[in-house]
DNA sequence: TTGTAAGCGTTATCAA
DNA sequence: TTGATAACGCTTACAA
């Protein structure tokens, strides 16, 4: 391995005439940056960053990023943006990947600290928990997305979720439905009581009354869009459209709907929320709420360079949009 | 933060002492060992992975994964699997999403190795490209993914794709097809070519001629799989099947078929291969070949971190056994 | 404009 | 069983 030394020896310089060539001092003369820069290529010199953070007590020049998931495709996509800024500065991406448990959260954090990360990502995080705490007020910056703490300021990266709520009830009033019903994701998540406020608010604005049989809770899972549409499906009262909370919902939704004989959009019209790569497979198209997640990611990983490399005090909280996206699952009632 | 001479002075031992207990060294009496726990503990001291690495020579504790897109479920259940063995055993994991293309693979080498990482998982390598060789021959340990090259002996594990086309192409045959199409990956990757081997080897075996008007190499797409579909169906000859040779060249196929009005698998039987999440989706039910990425990708960081903690020089290069999975996109044929 | 020297947080070698 | 000391590769006052 080429060394900074090395180098040094060979241009007749001392190493610290190299480091700041290799930093783009402004202090240098002309032909010993030539000369230097020279060498440094014909050596194949590759900075090392383990020492470089060792000693501007910084970080190694990466980002985590804890995720519940990386199999769910809404955040392969965070994933994406993320990396590709962090890249583009020349920071790398730890992936941490939770499989939703609590225990792995808490581990990752130990080990992102350990491995001096310069800002962690936060997807998964079970906001009320101590570590987000101890994180917030640590050394180290971490931005929220689409979690937000009623107990701590942190940054945070969000979708308007009251908003996405109102576009897909609108939507579906817009077809004609007054007999809809809501499978949110878990209760104490942010996002789900939003996207349910969104579609409280429209049926109220509509004078539509909610029935709340048709409300429900549950986890972000294909697995509970299944058996909760099931269980709306059975019950005596008309339904024609549901709004699901995710898309991975809607999926378990349709997949009831359509083992009971069932047909959608003929029967029952449904709207996702996430438009992740599934709503867009032939056969599915499924019309849902867009949210701009990869921007999301990259925002973040922006922001955290940022808050690191210039010292800023700022707090990140910004709201991004969502839009509808029309497909084949939602139809005009006759 | 807390150091270890934070340690050691609160102790009244030297850092060096610490150390040794934190490492659990053997040569340390019973006493300072418990008393400095205790007040690592009590000062919550993280191990500083920059410094460690520095002194070592080695890494910081981390792998780099090399892919061509997390979006595609393929790539994140390897992602999956290479970061639970990785966390395991103390590290962590770069993400590295080349969006297939060259360049970023190049930058994410010299990335990585700033970064100093103590291993390279290339599941996206243009196997021919310098660089790889230049990785293979540097001190950190590499290993790749269903990529054989030819003229570089590397570290590799993959699955046996012969077998896999084979089993595709029996199932097939065993439905009374004999007008089976085949759609591959590009021509100069082995997956793809031994995919097609298996192909050929079991219509030949069957006494089946190839008909060449329905064997092509494409990108591993949809998109690919839709225009080379839409293809195979203009001409006027018979087709009753086709083997696409990954999922997403599947789901690009059953696009274009349903398209001209014709029904999967009521007109034409599709069999994928990769067994992605999208393949187990309501409406979707493709049958298709399964791989065990997610054991792959655990195996592979395994063998990384074993050959650098261990220092073996064994060569890796194993094999694993592909397995049908019959859904809902094929059917016997009447 | 350049060099010298100290130091970042560890581990390893050598003495004690 | 423990402590000094040097070293890993780099950056940064401070001097020259």
């Amino acid at each position: 391995m080429t060394t900074i030394k090395d180098i040094a020896k060979k241009a007749g310089v001392s190493p610290s005439t190299v480091s700041r060539v290799l930093n783009n001092s402004s202090l240098i003369g002309a032909e010993t940056r030539k000369k230097v820069k020279r060498i440094a290529e014909e050596l194949d010199y590759e900075k090392n960053d383990l020492a470089r953070g060792l000693v501007k007590g910084g970080g190694v020049g990466a980002l985590g990023l804890i995720i519940p998931n990386i199999s769910n495709p809404f955040y392969a996509e965070l994933a994406q943006g993320v990396q590709d800024r962090a890249n583009e500065l020349g920071y790398g991406v730890f992936l941490c990947d939770t499989e939703a448990s609590l225990d792995k959260e808490r581990q990752f954090k130990t080990l992102l600290t350990r491995k001096k990360v310069d800002g962690m990502i936060l997807a998964s995080a079970t906001v009320d928990d101590p570590y987000v705490k101890e994180l917030n007020e640590s050394s180290i910056p971490i931005v929220l997305i689409s979690r937000v703490s009623r107990n701590l300021k942190t940054n945070y990266i969000k979708v308007d979720d009251i908003k996405g709520g109102r576009l897909a009830v609108e939507h579906l009033i817009g077809l004609g439905h007054r007999d809809i019903g809501f499978i949110g994701g878990p209760e104490n998540f942010s996002s789900a009581q939003d996207r349910r406020k969104g579609f409280e608010e429209v049926l109220h604005e509509n004078s539509i009354s909610i029935n709340s049989n048709f409300v429900t809770h549950a986890q972000y899972t294909q697995q509970a869009g299944k058996e909760t549409a099931k269980k709306y499906l059975s019950r005596d009262e008309n339904i024609t459209a549901i709004f699901c909370a995710n898309d991975l919902i809607a999926l378990g939704a349709i997949e009831a709907i359509e083992k009971q004989g069932l047909n959608v959009p003929g029967d029952v019209s449904i709207v996702g929320y996430d438009d992740i790569s599934y709503a867009r497979l032939p056969r599915i198209m499924l019309t849902t709420i867009s949210q701009p997640i990869y921007e999301i990611g990259q925002k973040s990983a922006d922001k955290l360079i940022k808050i690191r490399e210039e010292e800023v005090e700022e707090y990140v909280q910004e709201e991004f949009e969502p839009g509808l996206v029309v497909r084949d699952t939602t139809r005009q009632l006759a």
